[in-house]
DNA sequence: TAATCGGGTGAACGCTGTTCACTTTTCGAA
DNA sequence: TTCGAAAAGTGAACAGCGTTCACCCGATTA
């Protein structure tokens, strides 16, 4: 029951976004009174976090299922961020709402006193740590900046494929536009993944083997 | 009155975010009744648009500002990002509220034609350009890599930039949890744009002169 | 003086999330 | 089989929302 209210809701949610799901419009939608609804979810926001939490859950085996198929390291940290994106601009609203809640300074007051045990058990904090083990792999291997702080290194992956994500859902006109080149879409996420990929780097290695194209 | 309008919305945004606006909250603020606000506005999307569009005023002047007290490039580079993060974290609900639209697809069908003179009049479009102009300095002064299409550059730039003023804004708890660096906040953002930067580098010049430092 | 018109109001409509008293169904124990 | 309790579902209602519309009032203008 829980599940079909919540199947409904994504398919809500995928045709006319956040503004269109209302309760009573969910409601219609699998044939049951509005209040039926509030016998399986404590409110509205409750409802909504399981659905955010089910999306983290799908970007989260996306990103992670890549890892497998690449085995070269470079083709694989691309693949994370490209992944990362296609995953989330398949679908706009789910992923624009997952990250549509600001904290207020009290709820960030009581978060503050988490550890990293406590984080990494959350889907976010596993997509997080996700991308730290990429730059530890990275550094190990030498390709990443071993003076790097792999947190902040992870950090700015992620901001990097979220900022791109959320600028081609909101401002589609400019990744389209591209007079340029002419290429519109997927050949710009991996080059803007390289370019990150490139960031991370480790500077100037003495000329020994010149072993990371570009 | 207009003026007023748009103050008082201004605070209870600041304030109270975007879910606490309402039109009634909005009247009772400035002592007149809802329907007054419609002599002024035609509806509460207008009058958002408005605001989110002062807001993009302000991001524009901040960035174009840095430009005149940074004669060193790499500098303001560096300093574009930070001062656009600052500004936009410094103002979390209008910054997030600025980018909250999702256009439907007939709409992105109307925007398509859009050509870049049309793009360049508006504030985004401004923004946007002092962007591919910074890339394009770095391509003629040799840091940055000129086989990069200066539009797919910029992208990248404002794509990082977003990502991390978005990451910071809705999930405060990953940029403050630094238990290796220790150094919270501003730190890390200059961090990150130098990360970026260094993405964009012209890739490994001839040995002549060793320029760009890290 | 009379008419017009911009600015302001209160009541109302249809929508929203949510609650609550109520009925119906289900199901295990006596 | 019967009974009673728990679970499932309902409809009406409340407060608040964006928005509209008929109305009013004071100032400007003919």
């Amino acid at each position: 029951m829980r599940e079909a209210i919540l199947a409904a809701a994504e398919r809500v949610f995928a045709k006319e976004g956040e503004i269109g799901l209302s309760i009573r419009r969910l409601a219609e939608e699998i044939d049951y009174s509005p209040s039926a609804i509030y016998k399986y979810f404590g409110s509205k926001e409750e409802l909504l976090d399981e659905l955010k939490e089910s999306f983290f859950e799908r970007l989260l085996s996306q990103v992670d299922g890549v890892g497998a198929k690449n085995p070269d390291f470079h083709a694989r940290a691309r693949a994370c961020v490209t992944t990362y994106v296609a995953t989330a601009i398949a679908r706009p609203h789910h992923y624009a709402a997952a990250f549509s809640s600001i904290p207020t300074p009290e709820q960030i007051a009581v978060r503050r006193n988490l550890d990293w045990e406590d984080f990494i058990a959350t889907r976010k904090g596993q997509a997080f740590k996700v991308l730290v083990d990429l730059v530890l792999e990275g550094q190990a291997l030498g390709v990443f900046d071993r003076s790097l702080d792999p947190l902040n290194g992870a950090k700015s992956i992620w901001a990097s494929s979220h900022g791109l994500a959320l600028l081609m859902i909101h401002m589609p006109l400019l990744p389209e536009m591209q007079p340029c080149t002419a290429q519109p879409g997927g050949d710009f996420v991996a080059a803007h993944a390289d370019i990150v990929i490139r960031g991370l780097a480790a500077p100037a290695e003495p000329p020994q083997e010149n072993g990371k194209r570009s």
